[in-house]
DNA sequence: AAATAAATTTAGATAAGTCTAAAAATAGGT
DNA sequence: ACCTATTTTTAGACTTATCTAAATTTATTT
């Protein structure tokens, strides 16, 4: 099937192409993956040549039909396998990630499937991430970041944008998980930083960070 | 740490010392990877760079300490998830090989170890075969060959020697597994064939059959 | 619209792992 | 001990994925 590394980079566009709708841009994939544009460009060719994205010079790529499926069916199986550590392997939701880094590329559709019904069927993975179905739907919630509410607004954390293993570690340390409620407080116009209230404690937070917390409101 | 590739020629040695205690050739190592003996070559030179093998030019080789140790740890991961797609997914045992195969490479300690204790310390991988701990020690079972029996003497199957799926298919057809008593109520000389009595019923198998059968008597 | 800056691609090189074909070493038979 | 057959190694080439440095294209500024 494909390599691992193409298996990547498809991940990768897939990703950026929410922020990058009219095409995903070489030095942003090179960024993207910790690699230099002109490997970039060189894999994307062959990405092409393999019609998995479309790409013209110098324009950016898109992925194509079946590039956007292959990239659903890695990032399904990246986060059925952080599912899976969490739950069943007593891992913090900080430790998952560098695995399923590696578990997502194991080829076995049986064992995907067979996976996700052992598990469940979950629909979302341990930093709120929808995972996809069989056939690569999954619902995109209404979501929005933590700094869009304004004072005396609340909302029910949801997600994390930022899953590095510090942003999740002090997410931890301050009692802060998904499906917690958070009222904000005040609203500090000169650093964006905000004081919140969730479980009854008061809590001030800098902007970084409200800026990579999902809340969901009403 | 070590890639794919080398810690499939870590495992190819290890399985293959057995029968060579002398030293692993080039060709019986070419072999067992199905590859060319100028590829093991090349890679027995790496392996060798890297202290994981011991090489001398025309003399064959042989695992290291650390070569041994790394091998069993593959190994051990191996057959940990053929346990676990067996008892947790569902699996057949015919099924689970390839896949145990990409899933063996996964590297993170801690989730052999998790995946261990999920599985409640399981000592044997679905063919019979013994799981390493996590200190790289198995036991090796007092086992025989079914085809070793001689007349009106009886055994548990306890393994098997091919794991092919074919093999295993034609097990579960004639409802040999293992754990049974099987009987050798007649052998034929001729063709090595014998005619043995498992569960109430009266069974012919080819010697190649009771050659990949391993059985523990009394 | 020309000049400059930034982004992107091309060209050529490297490392890992493999191959074929040829050379060298070992083993076996007489 | 010699000749031959087998095994093993070497030499040189190929593929994948990467890199640096140079060339080219696109974008921006004046």
């Amino acid at each position: 099937m494909f390599s691992f590394s193409e298996e990547n980079y498809l991940k990768a566009i897939f990703h950026l192409e929410r922020k990058y709708q009219a095409g995903v841009s070489t030095n942003a994939l090179a960024e993207e993956m910790d690699t230099k544009a002109s490997s970039v460009t060189d894999m994307i060719k062959k990405l092409s040549e393999k019609e998995l994205v479309i790409y013209k010079k110098y324009q950016g790529v898109k992925l194509s039909e079946l590039g956007g499926k292959t990239a659903i069916q890695v990032i399904r199986k990246h986060r059925l396998w952080e599912y899976f550590l969490v739950e069943k392997l007593n891992f913090n939701w900080d430790e998952v990630h560098d695995i399923a880094e590696q578990l997502e590329h194991i080829k076995s559709e049986k064992l995907t499937r067979e996976l996700d019904k052992f598990l469940g069927f979950p629909k979302r993975d341990p930093h709120g991430d929808p995972i996809p179905d069989a056939e690569g739907n999954f619902s995109v919630a209404n979501k929005m970041l933590l700094s869009e509410l304004g004072k005396a607004e609340k909302g029910i954390c949801v997600g994390v944008k930022d899953s590095s293993s510090e942003f999740l570690r002090f997410l931890d340390k301050n009692n802060i998980s998904l499906g917690k409620e958070i009222e904000v407080l005040e609203k500090e116009a000169f650093d964006g930083s905000m004081l919140i209230l969730i479980e009854e404690r008061e809590l001030r937070i800098s902007q970084l960070i409200s800026n990579n917390l999902y809340i969901k409101i009403q």
